[in-house]
DNA sequence: ATTGCCGTTTTGAACGTTCAACACGACGCA
DNA sequence: TGCGTCGTGTTGAACGTTCAAAACGGCAAT
């Protein structure tokens, strides 16, 4: 059906390798034939076949990648931001994402080792590590290249990227002290040892550096409802915060609802910048996802340099600032 | 690296062909003979190359999707949904997705021809169909085949899967009825021959049915600044609606912020049922994506049947009920 | 004229799988 | 005894590509 290798050879008149050469290594072919080739190459509309590429060079230039069931609660986009940034990074590089569904990490572990095995794809990419994710031990037992984004403490031998955490808040709280607020309070989630601990963190210790008495620390699962029961406590608190840093747009928008339920003044500034936050006119800390999605494929693709043997990096969040935090 | 057929072969004494016969035509093997070579895969844990079968097959075992650069008004999540029932459809028939990236519906399709070409893609799955879309002509000419989710009114010689519009507006406009408003209006879009007609109709056509007259019918672009300014109008009218359906959740949550806003009663259905909805305790029209990405790959899959050359189905959508429209 | 070398092009082989055809012994039947 | 058939297992070939090695003609140096 498709046009191959020979069928290019033999409109052109010379041979299978020539028509490999004028395309992986032109400077090898006289240009007078090469122009015959690339012309008959136009002509027929030929494409290489990659699976037989592939077979050859034992390398399917695909990257598997885990979709997580969506989880209800979520208020999304930054997961979608990460997608497309990965699989327009791969496009420079020639390499196409490869989605599988897996109910839990043991399953996504599984599906990869399969793939890999199978040939199905040349690596794989980690979303969302937490501390004591049991998935890059069980990769690396598998032999499945990876890069993660995020870190887990057991960050030794593979690639890994991550957002600063602690500087978003701390940008956070910042922008915040500097509108005038002198008491700032925090909402997140109880102490988990990985990002909820380091966003909190970002909060403290700008409070401390800018020498204010920190407020109210106030911590509960990722939910609206959370939000919103964090919010009527600051609020009844009897020397009230002026202002809340939260670990997650859900959270900032559940204690929007309360303050504006109650018709109080509190200012607030979210994190992930989700559509939710500009819908809801809430400053947020946007995460520079697409960078760090460039970064992964780029530390898969390009193995590490023989002077840096787990090529790593931390990116900086951006703070946008809405309504929220401005607004009198 | 990994083994192969061969290597299970010499471990179980047998040749070639009769593992692949173990695995694709186990009937054909002598049970004990059978039991050896199974032992042997397992033991040396054998998965057979998809690329190699892939070649010998010419089918690759793959859907090409092309990923949409983030919308930054979408609420998200029904994308996300859509992705992830694709995936998991696919993992029955031991198929997976294949993702790239495009920036318009031009180099979609472009992509998709080439991964075509290439081996890469069996076929292409469609997402977002409007009218007069040009993608369903253009991967005929390149003869790639395709699914599309939507309805473009040239839905000729392919399959394609809808959610039934109409009826999601129409069961919002019911449910209101039923809550004793008697003056119900819609927000939308302008009129585009496609989906946002469909909503549209849904809700007229099911207020002229319960005999109410209809309310303001409204059009702007799909923002939240517009859906707050459309509220305005309709509070401010001499004869105000009692409630509102609304072509999509973001319009509903601009609607929403308004009527918050000045402390004012309306009561609010939205469309998609996104994050944001439950966030806002919006009402909302849930389309049923999760059916109707099996239904498409289903639909590419399993070549039509002679009696039904283009299986197609319309999918009703299901109406989640919350406080935007219950609540006094 | 012989030798060696260079630029260019060709042929052989291999990646791992499965279809097609064939080999082989056992068995039933004429 | 001879022939066809069945169940089981084997070998040859092909999918389309690219690496490795060899072939070829031209050219310069000996």
């Amino acid at each position: 059906m498709q046009p191959t290798v020979e069928d290019v050879a033999k409109a052109a008149g010379v041979s299978r390798q020539t028509v490999s050469n004028v395309l992986n290594a032109p400077e090898r072919v006289r240009p007078e034939t090469r122009e015959r080739v690339e012309a008959a190459i136009d002509q027929l509309g030929y494409r290489p076949n990659r699976l037989a590429q592939g077979l050859r060079a034992s390398s399917s230039r695909m990257i598997g990648y885990r979709l997580e069931p969506v989880h209800p609660h979520a208020l999304g986009s930054i997961h979608d931001r990460f997608l497309h940034a990965l699989a327009d990074a791969g496009r420079a590089e020639d390499h196409h994402l490869l989605l599988y569904t897996a109910d839990d990490a043991e399953g996504e572990v599984a599906g990869a080792v399969a793939l890999h095995k199978a040939g199905a794809i040349d690596a794989l990419v980690l979303y969302g590590l937490h501390v004591g994710d049991p998935r890059p031990a069980a990769l690396r037992a598998g032999r499945v290249p990876f890069a993660a984004f995020g870190r887990t403490g057991d960050d030794g031998g593979h690639p890994w990227v991550d957002v600063d955490n602690a500087a978003g808040t701390a940008a956070a709280t910042r922008h915040l002290a500097e509108a005038g607020h002198r008491r700032i309070a925090f909402a997140g989630w109880p102490p988990d040892g990985g990002v909820g601990d380091r966003r909190a963190e970002g909060w403290r210790d700008t409070c401390a550096e800018l020498g204010l008495p920190p407020g109210p620390d106030l911590r509960g699962e990722d939910s609206l409802a959370v939000g919103a029961a964090l919010a009527a406590r600051l609020l009844d608190d009897p020397d009230p915060p002026t202002a809340v840093v939260t670990a997650t747009d859900t959270l900032a928008a559940g204690v929007l609802r309360t303050v504006h339920g109650r018709g109080a003044r509190l200012a607030v500034v979210g994190f992930d910048d989700t559509p939710t936050a500009s819908a809801l006119d809430l400053s947020s800390v946007r995460q520079p996802i697409e960078a760090a999605g460039h970064a992964m494929i780029a530390a898969l693709l390009k193995p590490p340099a023989a002077g840096d043997p787990t090529p790593a990096r931390l990116l900086p969040p951006e703070l946008i600032v809405r309504g929220s935090s401005t607004s009198p």
